[in-house]
DNA sequence: TTTGGTTTTTACAAATTCGTGACAACTGGT
DNA sequence: ACCAGTTGTCACGAATTTGTAAAAACCAAA
């Protein structure tokens, strides 16, 4: 609780509404006015999450979040961007932003884009590396599998959907977000193919694939591990 | 815990100013206020890390940072250059300095710099020197390598890779990390130089290179050690 | 400048993974 | 039991990724 929130932006009025909003939601409000001072508070204090707009003197928003993930800071980004400039999505995301707002947005919004976050976050940290499916073990990390003693070859795509489905903690989690997260904001496969890689999954993971005990179907919805 | 510092300023004001900030951080600081006398301190009392101006009298920061090296010593070297000068990162990162601030600087960054140097050397730390790889042993540090009796000859870029590999603890490593840190700031070769290299490391290390048994690759994302 | 070693590029083959569409099987509601 | 919509599955071609050899570029020392 309580998580300490940085706001880069270098318009003053929007800067403290911003401030103003989330100190009202007992959040702890860090901010810097431009994008220099904000690598130096994002690196030094260590916020939970920082809102970050795109246009700012001296060190733009894709710059600094591009910097910040360079140096292996894995804080969550969510960027603002000004209206109009679409483009601005792609390459935020592109950055290594975790998730982008345009201008104007509602305050509604963005609190909800914001405890989004700060909840996925949560929950990958809370992810064990290690998941046992049966007798099939899955090294998240390491990206190995073994059931006993015998290697299971997993595809980086299986791993991907298997990290997100444990991320979810046996909630259900659907065909779009999975073309989201795993495949990304540039590939834009059939919702069909999320099903295939599933039907892999199973054939390797599951004792009795037509049994699944583990990756359980979600009519109507998507998939969940039950775990 | 408890770490010292060895600050090589010329000007006073600003070396007594560094010195005041580290030690009311409860490190123990030590001084030199040339070139000169930081070389011999920073070998005579081995400091675990030194935070070096790069305009000094006598010898500057890229020379004695270079000199350092030479002598085989890797204790993390901060390098303090004057603004304006962009060029001084580059030259600096290549004497051989593991990361640079531009003055004026702000406490906070600096603070959270040194200790992003004393954690990265100190994981470093934790590495066990050698490697085994079968009948293949290799010192990461003297950068030796030996099959039984008979000597291997890697390349200084071999020996990072492995180095990163052995670091990673057996996670894959993608070709970006690889390039990011292997070749640093100043050369941008193609993905597939990776590739080139890891075939090198294999035809040396592996007993059957077309069946690594520990360099594997990790398809779609890179390779690993696997221990 | 030549030399020897190292690094990078390039090109092509081989291996792997991916995406799709068709159709069967299934689901839930009526 | 029937129906419309959803999911499972399979095979195949396409696309991507990797292995590797050979050539070119590079670089520091003689």
């Amino acid at each position: 609780m309580n998580e300490r929130i940085l706001i880069i932006e270098d318009e003053t009025p929007m800067r403290t509404a911003l401030a103003d909003l989330f100190a009202s939601e007992n959040y702890r409000v860090l901010t810097a006015a431009d994008g220099e001072r904000g690598l130096e508070r994002a690196l030094g204090e260590k916020p939970d999450l920082i809102i970050l707009d795109v246009m700012m003197p001296k060190l733009d928003g894709f710059a600094l979040c591009a910097e910040l993930r360079r140096l292996a800071n894995d804080v969550p980004v969510l960027m603002l961007t000004a209206k109009g400039q679409v483009e601005d999505r792609v390459t935020g995301l592109d950055a290594g932003a975790d998730d982008y707002l345009v201008k104007p947005f509602s305050t509604v919004e963005l609190l909800a884009r914001v405890r989004a976050l700060l909840r996925r976050m949560e929950r990958k940290a809370k992810l064990p590396a290690k998941l046992k499916l049966g007798d099939a073990e899955i090294d998240l990390v390491r990206q190995t599998a073994f059931r006993g003693r015998k290697a299971i070859h997993l595809t980086a795509k299986e791993f991907a959907m298997l990290r997100l489905l444990a991320e979810a903690e046996g909630q259900p989690v659907t065909r779009e977000r999975f073309l989201d997260i795993v495949w990304g904001y540039t590939a834009f496969p059939t919702t069909r193919t999320v099903d295939n890689h599933i039907a892999g999954l199973r054939a390797k993971l599951e004792k009795n694939p037509d049994e699944p005990r583990w990756l359980k179907t979600v009519h109507g919805l998507g998939y969940k591990l039950e775990l």
